[in-house]
DNA sequence: GATGAATGAGAATTCATTCAT
DNA sequence: TATGAATGAATTCTCATTCAT
């Protein structure tokens, strides 16, 4: 909120302000789609969203700062994957609700992939802020898998660890470059998703 | 073999040379533990190893080139991982021998965790000659446990994709700064462990 | 008083204006009492204000204009030196007059420190109009301490320079960031004066 | 030493570099003596040495730190000083003593004016460096100085402060920009020399 | 085999300043 | 009377890279 109401000079942001700093971030994702993260420079940033670029320090502090906000932002679209999770599960249409679950996964990441993406990439190198913002966004969809797997399975000794497990597989796989090099042969994401699917319905019905 | 046997200037390399080239190799690998991997220079690295930034070009092109020769290097310590997977599984030792398995794969990734995850962050972001490296490293890894899976389960629909799965949750879960705080319980490594264990038993039993 | 009477935007000023002016006028000796000169902004300077850059230039044209403008203020306020320097001095009364010229001399300096300061710095650096206000101030006073201390001791070749040099030795001692560490052993501020007052009253017996 | 044995960049200085780095520093005395310090910037000073910006940074840290260079290369030329406060004064000659001491001290100043101005200016703004090379100076001239006092004048309450306050004049009056504009009448340094002399000796003979 | 020396190129950053509201 | 918004223009600063020794 406080980060809304004032930008780095100190101003009030109204409008047009709002306007600018969301274009930065918008144009952020779109570069990243595009480029290597350890390429993207203020300057040109700044230049392809159309403003100078001391436009740019009006608004964030430097690229990991834009990056940051942008990781923010995404973290707050996570309604439909609690939603799936807060249905009940029950051994007659399994694998039909994890498909479900997969395909709304999915989906957020194909939204928000270079978000979550970036996210991975910093806390994964012990950067705090990221490391944060994804235990934050990650416990509640953990919790809520690690239920449904207890209730499912009851006889699983370690239900929280495996709900880590597929949760990071499932981050693993949506967020390669070019899915299903990672093997000798090209795995599309939909076939990859029949894996996890096949792989989760074994484990609950186990 | 002929990278070993002469540097950039085409000289032959000796005794000193070889070390010089190593030592180059060893900080960069230590740098990297401490610090972000794009924050990394050559001028830095050089003088953190004691030789002027000029030496680093007798042996190296760039920054890209130390870390693509240190994959190469960790890529041919394979043979402990083949060895595991070229063993039978049955269902009789079944437990023991995925845990053996996910416990060759944890040292593996202890050994070489700057590199692996140095590899897999340039191949998620598309580039070639890691992606490349990737594949070659993996395929045989991948084509073996997917044996084990289609031995033990044959009713699995989607032996390979499983494998590929549980090969990207061991690597996710390996590569992370720190364990387990990706969720809101702390995790020692071991703990997850446990949880890839059972998970990989209940796949392959059902 | 034209200056006072109206804004750099031509507007008569009103009680608001002339007390956003003073606020701004009163934080920038606040902040140059803290840090160095050449590191004032004038962006700083007014979010310290509390006002937006754009209101700085309201009231002047730069840090230079308001840098003078305290100078100018500081200036006005010279009666109580003066008023010492009328009155006659005596050998009889000698060192007890002197001690309070000196007192009075350092209460000057201990009230417009930063002001004094930067006007002689601007002025020993060759800027003009801090040259002339420097003249303007110091005029006066040099006149008065010449002719006492020609009265007092008429022997005395050079009683102008002599002057001149007092007035020196005490603005230099006077405009120490930490007074004494010129030297070995710390000094107080008061253990100076009690040299100074001995070196004129020396001068004027002689 | 160390200063001289290696640049920043880690290299061990050769001739060529130590002669780069004195072309710097002498320009940088040279451009202080027309321009004012608080526009000296590291671009123009490098181009007018004729070397890129770059190579600048080779060798020093900042603007401040040539600076403080040069000032550390100027503290070290005191002898001559030293040499007149070493011998004896006595009342026969005094004048003629304490004339040579005054020379000495303004020829001091005339061949390093910019640096002890700029030690001055930064000393008497807090800043640490300047201020701890500025009394490692000072504190061997002041002691001779009151030593001096002492023995000719037993007398005297307050031979050390007076010994301050009398090297805080002659440094004041030396540094002006343009001497003796201070007051109404334009003084030359030579006719206040004559007043400094004047003070000297009569605090010393009474 | 190693490295002083120097730099081009470009990126980050800062700031004073303007203008419309 | 005050201020959001935006920027041009410098400047600082960093780095990879080259070359002669």
């Amino acid at each position: 909120m406080d980060k809304k109401a004032q930008n780095l000079h100190g101003q009030k942001m109204g409008r047009k302000g709002r306007e600018t700093r969301q274009k930065i971030m918008d144009m952020t994702l779109d570069m990243l789609g595009h480029r290597s993260y350890k390429d993207l420079t203020v300057s040109e940033l700044a230049s392809e969203t159309g403003v100078s670029s001391s436009t740019f320090y009006v608004y964030f502090e430097d690229i990991e700062d834009v990056l940051f906000a942008c990781v923010e932002a995404a973290a707050l679209d996570l309604d439909d994957l609690h939603a799936v999770l807060e249905q009940e599960w029950d051994h007659k249409n399994l694998e039909a609700q994890v498909k479900k679950f997969v395909e709304v996964y999915n989906e957020l990441w194909e939204k928000h992939r270079v978000e979550l993406r970036i996210r991975n990439l910093e806390a994964d190198q012990g950067n705090l802020r990221f490391l944060n913002i994804r235990i934050e966004t990650t416990k509640g969809i953990l919790q809520k898998l690690t239920q449904r797997i207890s209730l499912l399975n009851p006889k699983l000794k370690y239900p929280q660890q495996i709900a880590i497990v597929i949760h990071a597989a499932m981050g693993s796989i949506a967020s390669q470059h070019e899915i299903g090099i990672t093997g000798a042969i090209r795995q599309t994401r939909k076939q990859l998703s029949n894996g996890v699917v096949e792989l989760i319905c074994a484990v609950l019905r186990n």
